[in-house]
DNA sequence: ATGCCTCGAGTTCA
DNA sequence: CTCGAGGCAT
């Protein structure tokens, strides 16, 4: 039949088919290169013009085969003459020793020696060949019977199609696992991601989901690889003595075997060689989910046999896994202090990084939308480097064909008020407010922990139940609890839940319980400024915005009628915070709620006279920059400011006086009608009297406000290690202390830092008290609790 | 406008 | 711990 086909020709096809394979083994089961990808790519091209100018020519091992053929029907079953198996699995060291020491027992032997092994995440296959030629590959399947993938496995570079060198044996069945490299993963979503084609879900699910393409030359398009672990069928040559061995052949044969493989003996090489994998795992090229150890001896394999489908001589230690699959059950909206609607994905159970997770933030609509999870879908759960579990992606393969994509509700499933999601923002906000329990609750909840009023034993469910109850609807009701209240409270709470008398707790434990409550909360009635604002929960006002607006302003009674160009006078603090500020105290619900508050007995204990330098910050021109009026620049503003002299005269300023000071006609024009519209007018009166307010107090700073360390001088020396001087300069200024440069007998008190020279020495002469840095410290967080 | 940088807010499980 | 947003410097 080929009798027409040259000699020569047929010559240079082997040739090329044998250099092509070469390369290809260098390349892809080496990794050690010997030809430019040109000279491979002319190569190829060469042979295929051969083939297709000679059909007959085409062999099945030749490279050209890789390409993919068109789509078959189905796969066809294939079935293992011997079984393909599966691993016992050991997740702890505990079951690695019991694992040894059983065939320890049974061989009557010790110092046993193992064939240790990555066990890759990927799909296990066994491929056939023939006098050396690649016939056949399949899957696993059960074990007996998988399935003829032998197209798709061609396209495999590091699968060779012929088995090199010499002495391989007549039939061959190598076992293995196919993967797909992460870079390759990586790159291949990559691209999918941009032409919008199937993003895979992880490299595992992308060999798999690549190896059962019923179209070849789609899996000729994903980078996948193989290594042999294993032999099946092996006929016409005689087995080695030990796995290791085998695996040295398998590699001689042209076989892609780990560089990772190794020998260990004994438990403790065994445990030693899964702590090295575990400490390499992450920067492996490829997903490996643990090691496998097999006995090395394979006369003592065969000794040992099976239990079931599983050798007794091998097992596999797992990782904890640190990605799982489960189900979605539902998905779930939680209401914030702040009524942010946060989804979650409420999880079947499923143990992975070592816990058992159920719950996983969903963050925000946009990332459930980005990862379009729908209730029902099976997803892929991850609790990687940190703790928090996320879902990273869905399974597509097996979404229920009911589930709909997940929309935010348009109501709040706590109080049925709408939720709103502003334009440009990726947080959904449930707009009921207080009157929302769920708000309420985080609320309250908020006010009494650690940083803010640290009132011990109020925990968020108990919080839930007083809101529940109607004991407490608003913070200043805390204040109101008694014992013989809360003892009530907790007997009605035990009825309702249908708590047993042997389960409730009983009186004396109860009544002791209370008591400590009462205590915690009378005690959390002596706070500071910083932390009873910070307890209020104003939006974006958190510890540090808290502490500064307490620094800056001193006052409680200053701070809650500001308006917001004050506010904003203060570092840190724009415009955003400022108005959301501005906006609490403006309600008037906040406004009693201190006022309670204060009457039942809240004491804060470090009010002081509004920092100095206020003065320069309150300059009119920071107030009028911050109407934002188009034009009206901070220069502008500076030049207006000293025409006039004063922000009311600002406000009644002629045009003339704005053009006298520069300011163009129109930006005049616009201010002036800015000026006129009536909610600023409000707000400009506000500032008026609020300027001269805070100006007062800051002149008056040895009057009637008392700071703890008014009237105080100190003395800094030597270097502070965990803030600046300037810092704490600034801290002690803001508490009313004036701090100097040298000691006196005057000086209260000196700081001394590390290598504190002549001025520690001096107050030591003068008995001046000393504080170290750790003292200062402490009074800085909490000046109240001395002065 | 644009890019840090810090602060606020939300989150899981034992 | 991480993300988003606000503040501020460039």
């Amino acid at each position: 039949m080929s009798a027409s086909i040259p000699a020569k020709v047929r010559d240079r096809a082997a040739r090329l088919r044998d250099q092509i394979a070469d390369a290809n083994h260098r390349y892809h089961v080496l990794d050690e290169p010997n030809i430019a990808d040109v000279e491979y790519d002319k190569l190829m091209r060469e042979l295929e013009a051969l083939e297709a100018e000679h059909p007959e020519l085409v062999t099945p091992d030749s490279p050209t085969q890789r390409a993919g053929a068109a789509p078959s029907g189905a796969f066809t079953e294939v079935h293992h003459e011997i079984p393909m198996l599966s691993l016992a699995n050991a997740f702890s060291d505990e079951e690695v020793a019991d694992f040894v020491r059983r065939i320890e027992k049974r061989l009557d032997a010790a110092d046993l020696e193992f064939s240790v092994e990555p066990k890759f995440d990927g799909l296990a296959i066994s491929l056939r060949y023939e006098d050396g030629i690649f016939v056949r590959g399949a899957t696993r399947g059960d074990g007996e019977t998988g399935e003829d993938v032998s197209a798709n496995l061609r396209t495999v570079k590091s699968i060779p199609l012929r088995l090199r060198g010499s002495g391989w044996p007549r039939v061959l069945e190598a076992r293995g696992e196919v993967y797909m490299p992460r870079a390759a993963f990586e790159k291949y979503n990559e691209h999918a991601r941009e032409t919008g084609g199937k993003v895979l879900v992880n490299p595992r699910n992308g060999a798999a989901g690549s190896l059962r393409q019923l179209d070849p030359r789609i899996t000729a398009r994903r980078p996948l690889a193989f290594y042999a672990y294993a032999v099946g069928v092996i006929e016409g040559v005689e087995l080695p003595a030990r796995h290791s061995e085998m695996l040295s052949r398998f590699r001689e044969w042209g076989l892609p075997v780990s560089n990772l493989v190794s020998v260990a003996i004994g438990v403790d090489g065994c445990l030693e060689y899964f702590r090295g994998m575990g400490a390499k795992r992450d920067v492996l090229p490829f997903d490996i989910d643990g090691v496998v150890y097999k006995l090395n001896d394979l006369a003592a394999q065969r000794e040992l046999g099976f239990v079931g489908r599983t050798p007794r001589w091998a097992i596999a230690h797992k990782f904890p896994a640190q990605e799982q699959q489960t189900r979605v059950e539902d998905i779930i909206i939680n209401i914030g202090r702040t009524g942010a609607a946060t989804p979650a994905a409420k999880l079947v159970p499923v143990f992975v990084g070592g816990v058992t997770v159920t719950n996983a933030t969903l963050h925000n609509a946009d990332q459930v939308a980005r990862l379009d999870v729908r209730i029902g879908d099976t997803v892929i759960v991850r609790r990687a480097g940190d703790v928090i579990p996320e879902v990273v992606s869905v399974v597509l393969d097996q979404r229920p064909v009911h589930a709909r994509p997940w929309k935010m509700p348009a109501h709040c499933p706590v109080c049925g008020s709408d939720i709103v999601r502003e334009e440009g923002e990726v947080v959904a906000h449930c707009t009921g407010g207080l009157t929302c329990a769920a708000q309420r609750t985080q609320a309250l909840f908020h006010f009494a922990s650690r940083r803010a009023m640290d009132i011990e034993g109020l925990g968020e469910r108990f919080m839930a139940e007083l809101g529940e109850l109607g004991y407490v609807k608003s913070i200043a009701d805390l204040y109101k609890l008694s014992l013989d209240g809360l003892l009530e409270m907790k007997r009605r709470a035990d009825e309702r839940d249908g708590t047993t008398p042997e389960t409730a707790k009983s009186g004396k434990i109860a009544t002791k319980w209370a008591q400590n409550l009462v205590t915690a909360i009378d005690q959390s009635r002596r706070t500071t400024l910083a932390r009873f604002l910070y307890a209020l929960g104003i939006q974006h006002v958190g510890e540090s915005t808290a502490k500064a607006l307490a620094q800056w302003f001193g006052r409680l009674d200053l701070i809650r009628h500001l308006p917001w160009p004050i506010l904003k006078a203060v570092p840190d603090v724009g415009g955003e915070v400022a108005r959301a500020i501005d906006h609490f105290f403006a309600q008037s619900g906040n406004q009693h709620a201190i006022d309670e508050l204060l009457k039942r007995g809240i004491v804060i204990g470090d009010e002081h006279a509004p920092n100095p330098k206020l003065r320069a910050a309150l300059a009119l021109e920071q107030v009028l920059t911050s109407m934002e009026i188009p034009g009206l620049t901070q220069k502008r503003s500076a030049q207006i400011a000293i025409a006039a002299g004063s922000l009311e005269k600002v406000t009644k300023a002629p045009q003339q006086l704005w053009l006298d000071a520069g300011v163009p006609t129109d930006v005049a024009e616009r201010a002036r009608a800015h000026f006129a519209q009536k909610d600023t007018q409000e707000l400009l009166r506000r500032c008026i009297r609020a300027m001269g307010e805070v100006l007062d107090c800051v002149e008056d700073d040895d009057g009637e406000s008392v700071g703890p360390l008014d009237g105080k001088t100190v003395v800094l020396t030597g270097t502070l290690t965990s803030l600046t001087r300037d810092e704490a300069k600034e801290k002690l200024e803001a508490l009313g202390a004036k701090v100097a440069g040298s000691v006196s007998k005057k000086t209260s008190f000196v700081v001394a830092g590390a290598e504190a020279g002549s001025k520690l020495d001096r107050a030591n002469e003068l008995g001046v008290e000393v504080w170290d840095e750790a003292r200062l410290l402490v009074f800085l967080r909490a000046p109240e609790a001395r002065k």
